[in-house]
DNA sequence: GTTAGCACTCATCGCGTTTGAGTGCTAATC
DNA sequence: GATTAGCACTCAAACGCGATGAGTGCTAAC
């Protein structure tokens, strides 16, 4: 029995311990419910070491000791044994997914909802594009009323953009019709980024009738460019207020301002570089409010170019086992369900 | 002077010193800050009088008074005095408005935004359909992928219902659009609770190719039944924790709980009847999570029978002057905003 | 290297005391 | 008869304080 495994064992049984009850844990608790061999004096001097070595904070003088998010780094980089889900969350999870969904923005709240309600921590879902990765398959333009006008964008991979123009002036449904076909023909294959441009260029060398349409048209879409956030949802806020660390109602009230505000929200799911699966830790959340909290987030990729974000919230002293279990396997779930749509593509 | 007059007076005394401080006030209180010609022995009488007419509470004998709900609704009721909003309010309102918006769901948003950070308190707003007094204008079939297409559903005035179709098996273009014009031109003028039954009585005489598009139709539809929110934003939630009747976290989670779960907030913004403006107070909830909150909804029915409710939720200790000005200035602000952007039709 | 023993620290709890804002009642005053 | 001064009484909140106990660090013995 090694004495570096040993150090090792003991700051995972102090971490694990503190997760489970948010309490100093001290030696003698280690000592009876972890590593009975030894007695509490031993425990002590190894975690006197510990502390030196940083991986543990001491409140005071004769509290027990706390995890640094340093241990919490290690713990999650090396200590996670994969913690499968019971057959009572996997079933929960596929009933998430089993009646088919009729509207889009509808999905995520309902991941959220359930990503929230099975960890008990606040879940956030976003789909994000990449605007310059989609290419256009076909557009449409739908009268709505006398001056104005539905456009729905169509790309390749079968997603759906839309957005209500004022034409500037009464056209005719028909005109609309044919507008849209020729604009279509002329665009498809082009990306969205590249349309304000396109469409400029043409709105020139047309007649005034038609000029009208795609000038509203051009004017449009830079408006849509400021984010490539399609569709977000938070879950399960109020989760937060169960945790002890949030006892306290200043930092429960800045916590959830965080999470009321959408772009911090966006934000806090987005740093996550390439990974498929990411967990930050305190200060890593890159944010002063969420200085406390860990995130883990899991970023699918789909064929057309969007990508899923799946995040969770909670204190650091997060059941990172649990929350990684969870998100994954849903995330896949998720995935599989898009395939599945999109086969016929 | 009237006797009955100073009981009043003493009585609005009372609410607004409670409102404002959350302190159980006193019978010096009173003297002091607003009735100086007035003994505090006086003060006691009167406020014992009150009390015995159900109008105040006391916490514990020798704490002070605490307006009953039957005192805020006589305040609601008789005491209000119309309080204008400075000139920066109206002009933040305004500010609101300004940009067009191009996304309906963002407005939503920023209206709830905008009426919490004005009032500190959580504000939601709604957009409901009664989905029997809208009227189908046309529809169009936009090819999404081989075996799914989008169905648009425009109203006469204008409203734009979407949704997806899975096709069950592979439909050109073409066809998707002149299986439009058909249907378009068939179920012009019908009302949008009657399309499902009429799509099911032509799909059958109809070729097979039709059959498979009509039949998907119909099937979408009562999905779409269950209910007729057409968009709900809530912001400011955090906003409560502020309020030291919330300092508890317990009944902080209780309440954001409830503010979190759609169907709940869509039924406390429903329950006011047939007024403009309505003031509900504790109990008049009909929440047992809200007993101890008011509720101030404001609706507006627009031309197109759509209607817009904007809701504010606090204690019952609400500053109601307040929030009935702003509640009313933003609602008429955006129905100016709506009208305008109507007037074409 | 491990552990028993011991002195020391310090947050928390329970408890009696004080404080002060409040009431209700009564008797004197206007 | 309404108003008010005066007084006894109540009770939550604040305060002080010793006891408790979970914890540590250090030392000496095993």
């Amino acid at each position: 029995m090694d004495i570096i495994d040993r150090k090792y064992r003991i700051l995972q049984a102090i971490i694990d311990d503190y997760i489970l009850t948010a309490l100093p844990v001290g030696s003698r608790t280690i000592s009876r419910k972890y590593e009975q061999k030894l007695s509490s004096a031993t425990i002590r001097n190894e975690m006197s070491d510990l502390e030196e070595l940083g991986y543990l904070d001491s409140p005071h003088t004769s509290a027990g000791r706390v995890p640094s998010n340093k241990a919490y780094r290690l713990y999650v980089d090396q200590m996670l044994r994969p913690m499968p889900l019971s057959v009572e969350e996997t079933e929960f999870i596929n009933r998430c997914f089993d009646r088919r969904m009729h509207q889009v923005d509808d999905l995520s709240m309902r991941i959220a909802k359930a990503l929230s309600s099975m960890t008990h921590y606040t879940a956030a879902v976003m789909t994000t594009t990449p605007r310059n990765e989609q290419v256009l398959s076909h557009l449409q333009l739908v009268s709505v009323s006398d001056r104005r006008a539905l456009l729905i964008l169509v790309t390749r991979s079968g997603a759906v953009k839309q957005s209500l123009l004022d034409l500037g002036g009464r056209v005719a449904p028909d005109e609309l019709y044919s507008v849209s076909r020729i604009l279509s023909a002329q665009l498809e294959g082009m990306r969205l980024s590249e349309l304000p441009g396109a469409l400029l260029r043409l709105s020139g060398g047309c007649e005034t009738g038609i000029h009208q349409i795609v000038r509203a048209m051009a004017e449009q879409q830079p408006s849509q460019n400021q984010s490539d956030v399609v569709a977000l949802a938070v879950g399960g806020r109020s989760n937060l207020l169960s945790f002890p660390e949030y006892s306290d109602v200043d930092k429960a009230k800045a916590l959830l301002s965080v999470l009321e505000t959408r772009e911090k929200v966006v934000s806090l799911l987005s740093h996550n570089g390439e990974m498929e699966i990411s967990v930050r830790i305190g200060p890593e959340t890159g944010m002063e409010e969420t200085k406390d909290c860990s995130i883990v987030t899991a970023s699918y990729r789909l064929s057309d170019g969007r990508v899923n974000t799946l995040g969770l919230i909670g204190p650091t002293r997060m059941q990172y086992g649990k929350a990684l279990s969870v998100i994954s396997q849903v995330g896949r779930s998720l995935n599989t369900l898009i395939d599945q749509q999109g086969r016929d593509e």
